[in-house]
DNA sequence: CTGAAAGCGCTTACAG
DNA sequence: CTGAAAGCGCTTACAG
């Protein structure tokens, strides 16, 4: 059924040797002979059997994303990045929802799917440090997010403190005195909701506010619908924000709905950032402030490492890389975008 | 390097065959003999090439889902729901991101990745028929949305022009009178288009309000920010629509964005409907109502009926899938979830 | 119930 | 510059 280099062979009366050679534009063939083949090859429409190509050379030229949800606005942009990342290096980015679940987050590392591709890059929540070091991996990985190991392995992150720092102080910089924070210890990423929560004391602290606990919300997870609760809880409780620091987009986009739910306006009542950049928060209303990481900064240093681990190149200790961020001021905090309602 | 079915065979003092039968579960091994062998491979830490068994059995295992954009909600959403589809199957699915381009719309049809997965489910843009059949084709294909193709291909989609009907109906029973249509004619899928404005005027008919054509918005694309010009066009245009029917979600969250913008309240002064039943809308201000098609619906459709043609088995002629869908009623129309601003 | 051997389609030393 | 042949790791008729 399928036509084989063999077959090519055979119709431009040459070796498979020199057809291989034809296919992949290796030099020293004499240009008649290099003719008589691509004709072969256009009229038998041959295509090279790329399983046979990788069993033989020991790569796949496949490379996978490991998010937990890609309904999460953040993860499935940073997929489409990731994606034009690995086309520039003509790799084929293969993407994998894990839920947070841990055996789903190394499945390519260590399940049967191992064999599958070359590398790993991982958003983990639930991995253990001994499911991504010790004798079962068997491709390199590159982290992604908070989550860190004793292990030495690379890794990428925004800075976590100053994101959340530089967020909390724009909100005290409007004059914002009552800051809350939403997403504190979190089921599934409790170090990154840490590090947003030191960032978020270091921030009161330099502006010399106290803190008051009560305005410090603890989310299961970091949905809408978590950020939507946090706001009813917020209310219920009397503890009286006038600003919210959400550590994320996703809680934001949910504390503003219930703001609006609960005749709170934002960001006259009640000021709003997140943290992720997410495109939804350029049209929500209103527009959502939040601090935007690099997501194709981290996109192309997470494949180029990658890449470089692969190839075996020498790129040194395991990385810990850091990437930027932006704040984006928009309407929940006063900027442009105002609700205009 | 790597442990292959040969060491591990040596190890328990078997032959490969053996190993082999072991490995998938094949009966007629001695319980001693499976134990052995089991043992080596726990030993070994031996885990099967996936490469090569592709390369014997002539399947990989894989198939690809290949839509425009994964940073649009409804391909992500979709994307997931595919995914646990997949699974079902033991199947691994590659998400490939087209941008509606023509080359990477068929890429694991005809070009060099072709031989990389089994089957592909494509939401197509730009691809023309002779891309979808024709020689070059290689693997069985399915396609989702509003691109048809004269030949017989398997296709599955909601019944846009129903489900532009009845988003209509909706608000001419709310006894809006001056219904705008926002999304006609966009550069990427007019198709998908023409039937949802098919059904608006069908819904127009049957209420026995008159047409007007300043009513009738294009847009380039279906973003939010296609949305949000649109609502400014219509403002400038004074057109003065007392309702919206956006194409879909995101045309209508940038339209309820603008909508706030120019001071209009939403619901009260312009009800707004979209489709797609994206998360978003559950969440923005005011919540969104919308025609929510059955992703999971689709999605298993969609994969069941690839594994059957993957399979050879007979699953009769090309097959014209018509998928539910439910009207969601929320705040942008009056329902639950008013902007309480 | 198990062993020896062929072959999936490629690439690449090894000769010439 | 090109040909004949081995081998990547597996599965599976074919014998026994």
């Amino acid at each position: 059924m399928a036509v084989r280099l063999q077959d090519v062979a055979e119709r431009a009366g040459v070796s498979v040797r020199t057809v291989s050679n034809v296919v992949n534009d290796f030099p020293h063939v004499r240009p008649a002979v290099r003719e008589r083949v691509q004709q072969a090859i256009a009229d038998l429409g041959y295509r090279p059997n790329m399983t046979a190509r990788f069993l033989r050379g020991g790569r796949t030229g496949m490379i996978a994303l490991a998010v937990p949800d890609l309904s999460v606005p953040y993860f499935a942009e940073l997929a489409g990045y990731m994606m034009r990342a690995a086309q520039g290096h003509d790799l084929t980015l293969l993407i994998e929802e894990t839920d947070g679940d841990r055996e789903r987050e190394v499945l390519f590392l260590t399940g049967s799917r191992s064999s599958t591709i070359d590398g790993l890059i991982l958003s983990p929540l639930t991995a253990e440090a001994e499911d991504l070091t010790g004798p079962s991996r068997s491709v390199p990985v590159v982290l992604l997010g908070e989550r860190t190991y004793d292990e030495p392995l690379d890794h990428i992150a925004i800075d976590n403190v100053r994101a959340a720092r530089e967020a909390t102080a724009h909100l005290l910089h409007l004059g914002r005195r009552r800051v809350a924070a939403v997403g504190a210890r979190p089921e599934h990423d409790s170090r990154m909701a840490d590090l947003r929560l030191d960032g978020y004391h270091q921030a009161l602290a330099g502006a010399g506010v106290a803190r008051d606990d009560s305005l410090v919300v603890a989310t299961p997870w970091f949905t809408r619908q978590d950020g939507y609760d946090a706001v009813v809880h917020l209310v219920r409780s009397d503890a009286r924000p006038d600003a919210l620091f959400c550590f994320n987009d996703l809680l934001a986009l949910g504390a503003i709905r219930a703001l609006a739910d609960h005749g709170l306006r934002c960001p006259e009542d009640v000021a709003v950032v997140g943290i992720d950049g997410i495109e939804d928060g350029a049209f929500s209303v209103p527009t959502l402030t939040t601090v935007a990481p690099d997501m194709a900064g981290i996109a192309s240093r997470a494949v180029d490492l990658l890449v470089a681990r692969i190839g075996g190149r020498d790129v040194g200790v395991p990385v810990d890389d850091v990437a930027d961020f932006a704040l984006v001021v928009r309407g929940s905090t006063g900027g442009p975008g105002r609700s205009g309602s």
